[in-house]
DNA sequence: CAAGCGTGGCT
DNA sequence: TAGCCAAGCTT
């Protein structure tokens, strides 16, 4: 019998084909999946593995995490990138132990109040901690919902439409639901991916509105990514390694970036990086957060 | 709403 | 080789 729906069509890929990942394992708990998340935000699953283990064994409940120094979260994040998540982590870890009785919120909109906790993030953590039903939406599911159902190659500008378009494919029961967003997610990652598409893979390729359409190409609306080299996000970069691998040591100012060619960029790294919180000075030295 | 934010693996 | 890209969030 045909699939009628793409959940239909994917829930059943999804129970036979789905990688074993650790936060899809049974006992899980909802602080692994929240710091899972957090660490999966632009980080690929393979970076975040390793990284999650420590992190989990050091700090194991969110009060573990909020009672230590934010210095050793951002050292521990290593070289995940984007520390910012890192200090935003261990603000949601401080919020969850002083107004959350020290228990990851199940509540979307109260998972949403915490710090660097968005759309995605809350949502992921109430469905696949909890086993609530939501639609759940990333990059990954906007793409397959592109091709299948809007016949584009890629998605639009995120938007808060793509959350309704995903609540309409989602089954009734709150079980299903949340297989049938991890199944979209893993079907754009694995199958329906951005540049290489495995279509002769797919099981929802019957079904495919893009497919259909002759695969035509579409305009790719995501902005281009600035060059990496030499630009403020390396100075960065620089600046946060320097300290983390000297923590919890400070360092002199006049230790860091020594041989950087651009005297503004330089300043400039400094002052965003005090700006965000992610370091602080005292006098001439620096060093991570307290 | 567009811009800014790390890092390393893959093509 | 050099660019492309990765389970987003905040301002």
């Amino acid at each position: 019998m045909p699939a009628h729906s793409l959940a239909d069509a994917l829930v059943p890929w999804y129970r036979r084909s789905a990688r074993d990942l650790p936060w899809r394992h049974e006992n899980f708990s909802a602080w692994g999946t929240l710091v899972s998340e957090f660490m999966l935000q632009q980080t690929p699953v393979a970076r975040v593995i390793p990284l999650l283990e420590t992190w989990l064994k050091r700090w194991p409940t969110p009060t573990d995490l909020a009672d230590a120094p934010a210095a050793e979260a951002v050292t521990h994040w290593a070289n995940l990138g984007y520390p910012r998540r890192a200090l935003w982590l261990h603000r949601a870890a401080v919020q969850i132990r002083d107004h959350h009785g020290g228990v990851v919120p199940r509540d979307v909109d109260d998972l949403l109040a915490l710090t660097g906790i968005g759309d995605y993030t809350a949502r992921a953590v109430a469905v696949f901690a909890y086993g609530d039903r939501h639609p759940v939406v990333d990059t990954n599911t906007r793409r397959v919902l592109a091709r299948a159902l809007n016949g584009t190659a890629h998605p639009g500008p995120a938007h808060r439409r793509d959350l309704e378009q995903m609540e309409a494919e989602l089954p009734e029961s709150a079980a299903e639901a949340a297989l049938m967003n991890a199944a979209a997610m893993e079907l754009g990652q694995v199958v329906c991916t951005a540049r290489s598409p495995r279509c002769g893979e797919c099981p929802v390729r019957d079904m495919c509105a893009w497919v259909a359409a002759g695969s035509p190409a579409t305009p790719d609306t995501r902005k281009k990514q600035a060059a990496y080299e030499g630009s403020d996000r390396q100075a960065r970069g620089r600046v946060l390694r320097a300290l983390r691998d000297a923590a919890p040591e400070p360092v002199p100012h006049d230790a860091i970036l020594i041989d950087w060619p651009d005297a503004g960029q330089r300043d400039r790294a400094f002052l965003s990086l005090l700006a965000d919180g992610l370091i602080e000075s005292d006098g001439d030295v620096f060093f991570l957060p307290r």
